[in-house]
DNA sequence: ATACATTGTGCACACGATTACACAAACGGT
DNA sequence: ACCGTTTGTGTAATCGTGTGCACAATGTAT
């Protein structure tokens, strides 16, 4: 019966069964290789008979590749890193390769975990993480040759990078706020100061200097509704800003209510609130978020090309650049 | 300089450097075995100078270990299933485990995907999906002996399971709903038809029951915001309800959203919408779910539990019980 | 001083596949 | 009939570690 749980089969048992030597056994089951189609036909058929399949960790030693990607991310339980994540272990899960999930809001020491994956021999790392710094990443990973992926750039021919410009609709939001009268305005970063979180900031700080506006302030949360909230009350109460533009939409969300639930302030008329990322859960009917969005189709399209740019041995570092769009909702 | 790409240094290469065998570099990295510190320090130096890690891979092989977990799940981009698997995931990671996630929504062939999954002679195998039967996981896994883990228990020496029970709590939430006079229900299912969907409507099916009531409607869903939305358009405009049971929290809020949105119908006066899961996002102040609550951390320190039983090789099938409780919001 | 237990290290094989090379058989062209 | 090419298969080495066994060196007890 299937339940009882009987050892794998290896190639070399596979062979006596079939009689014929375990290099046929190999051949049977690649593609392109010479061949008998009598004799693979036979071999798959005892190999389905007695449930064998060729053990991947022996491949991968011989092949020196193990068909196994790396993804830091900061967490996997926030929806604006998860919906990328989703889709691109989508399209991984497409090509035969497997994900492996590095956490990085979690594991207490990034860099070890990091080690730890790296020992796995890896094919592709990819990092959404801002936490983690790309020179630590790609001490750790350089002897595979990965490919890594990433927003921050880095001038190092086994990274390539994904930029994205969001300038222009920044300029486009903050001129809509700003028409709408409102004139102190808060920034509620995601993290304590990443790469990615400055060239954000950056983008709106440009669209208000502009207007011979700056900030008035600034806050810094971890990316989480609860943050958003807890920092937003401290912008609104203490600093009587009238306009928070936040590192994420999750933040955004948890702003939104604080304003609504702690201050009494609806958004647009007496706050102006703006999310990044454009998640699906900004436009929910509930949420309507006004937000710099990035197409995630078109973000993971690009990881997907630079990983397999570099699959076809294509040599160097590549860049790719998508710029965001200002998607509209009531919040500002 | 780090930048650049050197091959990465095998046992054999710096068992040279160090003017030791190979073996010994090998037992250096092992814990517990015959090494004189001395010669281990100094091994330890040398591989710190080089950049060398043991090759996990090889070593997998050898061991017949990997370390390697498969996460069988429906998607990560659904926060009702993210939660769960952030916290699995980093208990995973403290206990030096990786996890590689199968992402069935995704993928057309999911028994295929779990086939490639097993190649890897992945130690434990956690199914979170509802999508799979357990018969075929079984199937496909029973050679490498993993634990297997999820809510359909099967009569399998390698399947251990946890079993929530949430009865009690829907007798309580339908209790109060229909003390404040709702009179027809309805279920909202988030697959057309998975051993856990059938349990959980039972629940409320039998509190219904018990006051003399039933199910007037159902319809099915994905699990997702949309389809909580669409189907509840069609639930309140056709079958006239004035209760939702949801297959999840997601489903409610969406649910929700279309009665405001499309029917003009707000809760907990003109409708009651229920949640299941109770994710934190259900409690946000913009939500304020009324939801069947699974403690998520107990519910991962079960599965952790069970995976450490199968570690220390204790014999046989395991079952674990949870019993859900009520959370109650504003939305019934 | 002798017998014996302990410690540290090397040798060689195993883990399960892939693949360069060798070789026999079959085949086609003149 | 002969030579060259193609096809199919086996042999053996390889990928990088872990570990049982052997053996030398050191320590301990009588």
């Amino acid at each position: 019966m299937s339940g009882m749980s009987r050892r794998r089969i290896t190639s070399k048992e596979l062979a006596k069964l079939a009689g014929v030597s375990s290099a046929t056994i190999s051949r049977a089951f690649s593609p392109d290789s010479r061949i008998g189609s009598a004799t693979r036909d036979r071999i798959l058929a005892v190999a389905r008979e007695h449930g064998y399949q060729p053990n991947a960790i022996a491949r991968s030693l011989n092949n020196q590749r193990s068909r196994l990607v790396a993804l830091v991310v900061n967490a996997i339980g926030n929806p604006c890193e998860a919906e990328e994540q989703q889709l691109l272990v989508h399209r991984l899960q497409a090509r035969q390769l497997l994900p492996i999930i590095l956490c990085c809001a979690d594991h207490s020491d990034r860099l070890q975990l990091m080690r730890l994956a790296s020992t796995y021999q890896v094919d592709h790392v990819v990092v959404f993480s801002d936490m983690v710094s790309m020179q630590d990443a790609v001490d750790i990973f350089h002897t595979t040759k990965p490919i890594i992926v990433s927003f921050e750039p880095l001038d190092n021919e086994n990274v390539s990078s994904i930029r994205i410009d969001g300038a222009e609709a920044a300029d486009e939001i903050i001129g809509k706020i700003v028409r709408d009268g409102k004139k102190r305005f808060a920034y509620l970063s995601g993290t304590n100061s990443s790469w990615i979180d400055k060239l954000r900031r950056k983008w709106f700080a440009d669209a208000l200097t502009k207007r011979g506006l700056a900030f008035e302030a600034q806050a810094f949360g971890d990316y989480s509704y609860d943050s958003g909230f807890k920092e937003a009350v401290l912008l609104l109460h203490r600093d009587k800003v009238d306009a928070i533009i936040c590192g994420n939409d999750v933040m955004a969300i948890g702003a939104r209510d604080a304003a609504r639930r702690v201050l009494g302030k609806n958004t647009p008329d007496d706050i102006a609130i703006v999310g990044q990322d454009g998640i699906a859960m900004a436009a929910w009917d509930c949420n309507d978020l006004t937000t710099l969005s990035l197409d995630h189709v078109a973000f993971i399209d690009a990881v997907v090309e630079l990983i397999e740019r570099h699959d076809a041995e294509i040599e160097g570092p590549h860049s790719i650049t998508l710029t965001c769009t200002a998607r509209w909702g009531s919040t500002a």
